[in-house]
Parts: structure tokens; sequence; C-alpha cells
DNA sequence: TCCATTGCCTACTGGGGAGTAAGACTACGT
DNA sequence: ACGTAGTCTTACTCCCCAGTAGGCAATGGA
């Protein structure tokens, strides 16, 4: 038998299959990443997986299930690296802290990760946009769970109507900074969560103690026509 | 709908240019709003503006240029909603939170112009993501100078890399809470902005006080094991 | 050595939807 | 009446790309 090894093989042959099922989703991780979703083409992930088009059927499925699978493996890292269980008795600003600390670490290692999570349209209709508001929700229950524990010891806990649209819009504010940080790379991560442990926890803070903002009194409000 | 009623009008027919392109815009609207630019078809917006296809190519041009000509249309209604001039002399918090409240009435009258602005996927590439983000980028500026503004007073103004960041996080609060919101319709658009401004202003408010929230020290970032 | 199993490929089909050709209908001026 | 300018339509073409049919090749057991 010949063996016929001109050279170190051009390309990585006859690997088992759960190796690679990790190369295609790699592969389709940086391509759903970069193109997004409706303009990636099975073609293209093919050719980055360094594999035929029919493999990617037999392992993976549709477009749509190699998407959906993408997003869930993505989506654990992200809700593990955010939602890792820290020592016990941190407060919940520490824990805070903490968890956005390791968010934004995680955006600056898993870019590609977090764009596919993030870059995605939201159109009703859609089959993955349930996997996509998932991890969403998640991230903001979570925050929601750590607001509510901030204020047990108060005289007036806050109430999910209360924790709910803060965590909400503190999850929205982390996803516009890592915008921005993109642009503006010059930032280590610890500092960004500094910026918008800040600009919240403070705020925050205030409201608790009772503290809040309310329009002067003569511009009004009402209905100006 | 097919009210045919043998009467003049089966359909309107023959309408003056200036009409015809209004009608569609209108459709082409609702449908990217309905379904994402990706999955709207030209087919689905000819019939919901009551036109026929080519119609839609000879006034509006291809898809790309439609969709622009939509998206500047709806941006450039929110950043007159938003950036409208207001009464002179009001503070600078005045003028955020009276802005604020604008923007989230425009949103609720205008659902699905919001939706067509915010609901994209932000994949580079794309020929329109330049004109998505510029109003995003209007907003951030004018909230940047707003903040600015504020501390103008002060003995240390705030820099542009203070003010940038915490304007983009803000829109991106505010973007985040109007998709709660669409979840909980039950408060007015003036307790949404009310939420948004303590959410932020406050902290602020203690960021230009020289205020700072800092990680307590013994507790550290470094691996938790 | 030969078969069976399983990884793997080239080369196709089919459909959906963007974009168009070519002509019909209406209104109005003369 | 008759042209002509502008509105409007039916009925296509064509390409891109998701998904597949059917066959080759390597490994491993007998």
């Amino acid at each position: 038998m010949e063996d016929h090894r001109d050279s170190e093989r051009p390309r990585s042959r006859r690997l088992p299959r759960e190796v690679r099922e990790r190369q295609i989703l790699d592969a389709a991780v940086e391509v759903f990443a970069k193109h997004g979703f409706h303009n990636a083409s099975m073609d293209e992930i093919a050719e980055t997986a360094s594999i035929s088009k029919p493999m990617l059927y037999a392992y993976l499925g549709a477009k749509d299930a190699l998407f959906i699978a993408c997003v869930r493996r993505e989506a654990a890292k992200l809700v593990e690296a955010i939602g890792a269980d820290i020592g016990t008795g941190l407060a919940p600003a520490d824990q805070l802290w903490h968890r956005l600390h390791m968010f934004f670490e995680y955006v600056q290692v898993n870019k590609a990760g977090w764009q596919l999570l993030h870059r995605q349209g939201d159109v009703p209709g859609e089959p993955y946009v349930q996997e996509l508001s998932e991890w969403r929700e998640r991230a903001t229950a979570l925050i929601a769970g750590l607001l509510a524990e901030a204020t047990t010891d108060q005289k007036q806990p806050m109430q999910p109507e209360q924790t709910e649209p803060f965590a909400a819009a503190l999850v929205g504010a982390g996803e516009a900074l890592v915008e921005w940080w993109f642009q503006h790379p010059d930032f280590t991560a610890e500092g960004m969560a500094m910026r918008l442990m800040n600009l919240l926890w403070l705020g925050f803070g205030e409201l608790v103690e009772g503290r809040s903002w309310f329009p002067s009194a003569k511009t009004e409000t009402s209905t100006p026509s």
C-alpha cells in the first residue's frame, strides 16, 4: 500500500463526527457573525469549515437549526460567564460589578459570539428570535434579582415592576456600550464595567434612598398644543 | 376588504405621482417594520400599496433604495421629534426630560416607524446600515451635548470621552426600555421617560459632584476559585 | 482479502423573489 | 377625432442559494 503522503494533508480528512461538529459550529459562528443570518450562505460556512455542504446538513441540519445551535452554544457561554457562581456573601453591588466585569471580558475575548447574539434583527416570525431573546431575558432576570436583593434590607423592597425595567435598561445600556467600545478599543474591560456601574448604580442608590428626579414645576409636561 | 360595489372606484386608479409615492412609502414602512428588510417582499409591499410592482420600481427604485427612503423619512421624523427646538433657557436636565418624553411619545404614536429603525440587523456590509446608524449617532450627539452643557458650570466640564459613552448608553437604555414597554403597555410615555430619567440622571448628578462607585477593596476581581 | 460502515464529495434540482419587457388604459390638448 | 404623455398592468426572466441524490474512499473487522 502506497502511503502517498506527498505533503501534509491539504484538508484534514476523515475526522470523527464530534470533532467535525465543533469545527462546523466554529465556522458557522464566524460567518453568521460576519454577515448576519440572512446574508450568510451555507456554501461559505461549508468552505470556512473546510468541509462540503452535505456534511453540514448531515451533522447540523438546515440553516435555521444550524443557527439555533450556534446561538445556543454562544448564549450558554455568555450566560455562564456572567451568571457564574461567585463566592457567597458578596453584596449585590459587588456581585453586579463582578458580573459586569465578566461580561465585558467575555465580549472582548469572544467578539464573534457576541455579534452573533447581538446584531441580528429582532423581527417576529423568524424561527430563531425566541432563541435570541432568551439570553437577554436570562441576563435581565439575573440583574433584576440582584436589584431586588439589594433592597430587601430597605423598608420598601423593590417590586418586579421596578426592577425589571431597570434591569432591561441596564442590559440595553450594556449592549450599547459594547458597541461604543468597539469603536474606541483603547479601554479595558474593567474600565467599561466601571463606566456602566457608575452610570447606573449611583442613580440606583439614590433611588433606593428615596430621592428621585422630577421635572421643574413650571415647564409643563402636558400635551404641548 | 373586496367591497365590489360596482360603484365608482374598484381601486383608486390613476393618481398623481406625488400621492402614489406617499402611499408606497407608507406601505413599505409597514411591511418592512413587520417582516424586516430581508423577509419583506416587494410583492407584498406592492400589494399593500394597492399598486403593481413595476410602479414600485418606477417611482422608488430598487429594494435597497426603497428601504433607505423609508429609513430617511422615519429617521427625520424621529430626530425632529426629539431634537425640536424647545423654549430657550431650559436647564439641560429639563431639556433632557422633555426630549425623552417626546421620544416615548413618538414611539407610541409611530410604532411601525420605530420598529423599522430599531429591529434591523446591524450587519456591516449591508447597503443601508450607514443610514440606520445615522439617527442613532445624531441622537447620541444631541444627548452628549446636553451632558456637556450640564457640566460647563462645574470646575471640570465633561469631555467627549466621558459624555459620548454615557450618551450611547442612555440611547441603548432607551431602546431597551421601549422594548420592555411594548410588553407592558400599561404605562404612559411620561412614566417611561420618568423611569429613564431617574435611572440615569441621578447617577449622572452624583458623578458630576465627584462621587463615584468603586469595588469594595477586599473582594478581588481576579479568579474566584 | 473482501465486505460493511461511515466519513466525505461533486454535481445537481427547485423555489422564491428581485427586477423587467412590452404593451394597455386614461386624460387631456388640439 | 387623434396623438401623446404619463399612469398602470400582466406576465414574464433570471439568479442566488437552500437543500439533495447518488457515488467515492478510507478504515476496521472477519
